[in-house]
DNA sequence: AAGTGGTCTAGACCACGGA
DNA sequence: CCGTGGTCTAGACCACTTC
């Protein structure tokens, strides 16, 4: 018997192969279980399956087309610092640098949606791949959202794990870029002269209300994300 | 009625609210169809949606439990150069600076998993946004995959545009880092002294065949990339 | 109006894996 | 063993959208 994963499969094969062309018509359910001898159910948890992983789109009385592909895409999962380093043998070490409850400066109320007379809690901290610097960490914790952040030191445990087990989070933004450091990087990293610094900002949410927004600086030389990206789930 | 839909973001709501903790075991799917007054069946959609989204971890018989977040993830689109630079009203150029077919130095064969005696399609073109150098594009096209490739010019159309439309592929991998830029990297891209570059490889594959591999050097003073990911589908 | 996808139900059997 | 999730079928009705 055919299960819907093999149907996934067949369908996946004709569009790899070019037989069911990016941008064409493809048949329609009722016909491929007639082809399969499954239920149209069964035929439409298949493609559905493969429009969820974005290889077809669907319109009722329109049918179903092989999605025209415009970009490309690059999922990277980001793990806890500590986790990164430890995983490929280094020696992790935290620091803590300042840890206060300020009124936010306008930039990061931009960030973070917040009014200029609330108050959030503003984290430095270094953390150290073998004794070397490896990211700074410049964060804003909404307390307003996240109000037990007030009891933690985050003497011990850093925020950014800190608030990953602790508080949930509904969506992210996050900005890649490449710059020259500022004074104040140079200082903590120990860059070597001209070493320029990759620089991850992200911002998450839980519904509507922001929760953090941080600024991770890593020095050039000695960081990148590596991802590896399935054009089509395996199923 | 409840659809799948309703209880899906039932579901979403209860772990979002922490009712069930991160890590936590939650009610078997027949408990839940209960509790809705539907189908199992259509409390199974819902959860494998979940699934499917990265907040629930399924194993037969041990049930169902809220996955212990540890990384973060961040999605990106990476459109066509020109498709970008067009849709914010920029004024795009496009420049081919070489072709040509040769045997693939040592480095980029580890790359595209091909022999020494093996030739390959080399392509450095740039890219315009307003008159400035905006992209420096440095590709290989592996022929024994693409041939293709051999009848096409790249005058008029990138590689990149121009991989993207003619050839599927099924998996990819991206390295995303800052550095600073080689003698090269300058000489096109004009720089400011020293402005960091942002660096972008790939390398796509079809099933087990390497397509392309390409470096993309962007001034890192005038790019970034910019994600906005949900946590879970909306559905 | 009619074609196409979206979804539900009731019942059934299977597959995995923890106790 | 047996509880839990995985999946199928047959039939039905609905929802959207193009013709």
């Amino acid at each position: 018997m055919r299960s819907y994963k093999d149907i996934h499969n067949i369908l996946l094969e004709r569009i790899k192969s070019g037989e069911w062309p990016q941008g064409g018509l493809i048949p329609a359910e009722a016909d491929l279980a007639l082809e399969f001898g499954c239920t149209r159910v069964t035929v439409n948890r298949a493609m559905q399956a493969l429009a969820d992983g974005g290889l077809l789109e669907r319109r009722r009385k329109a049918g179903t087309r092989v999605i025209q592909r415009l970009t490309r895409n690059a999922h990277f999962q980001i793990p806890i610092v500590r986790h990164e380093i430890e995983k490929r043998g280094g020696n992790y070490k935290y620091l803590l640098i300042g840890r206060e409850e300020v009124t936010v400066p306008q930039k990061v109320q931009a960030e973070l949606a917040i009014g200029p007379d609330e108050s959030a809690l503003h984290i430095l901290s270094l953390h150290f791949a073998d004794g070397k610097p490896y990211q700074l960490e410049d964060r804003w914790i909404a307390l307003g959202t996240v109000p037990l952040a007030r009891e933690e030191s985050f003497d011990a445990i850093s925020p950014n794990e800190w608030l990953l087990q602790q508080v949930p989070y509904t969506n992210a933004e996050h900005v890649f870029r490449a710059a020259q450091p500022t004074p104040e990087d140079d200082d903590h990293l120990k860059l070597a002269p001209g070493e320029p610094v990759f620089i991850i900002e992200r911002t998450t949410w839980l519904s509507d209300k922001a929760v953090t927004h941080v600024r991770l600086v890593h020095p050039g030389h000695s960081f990148q994300l590596v991802t590896r990206d399935q054009n089509a789930a395996t199923l």
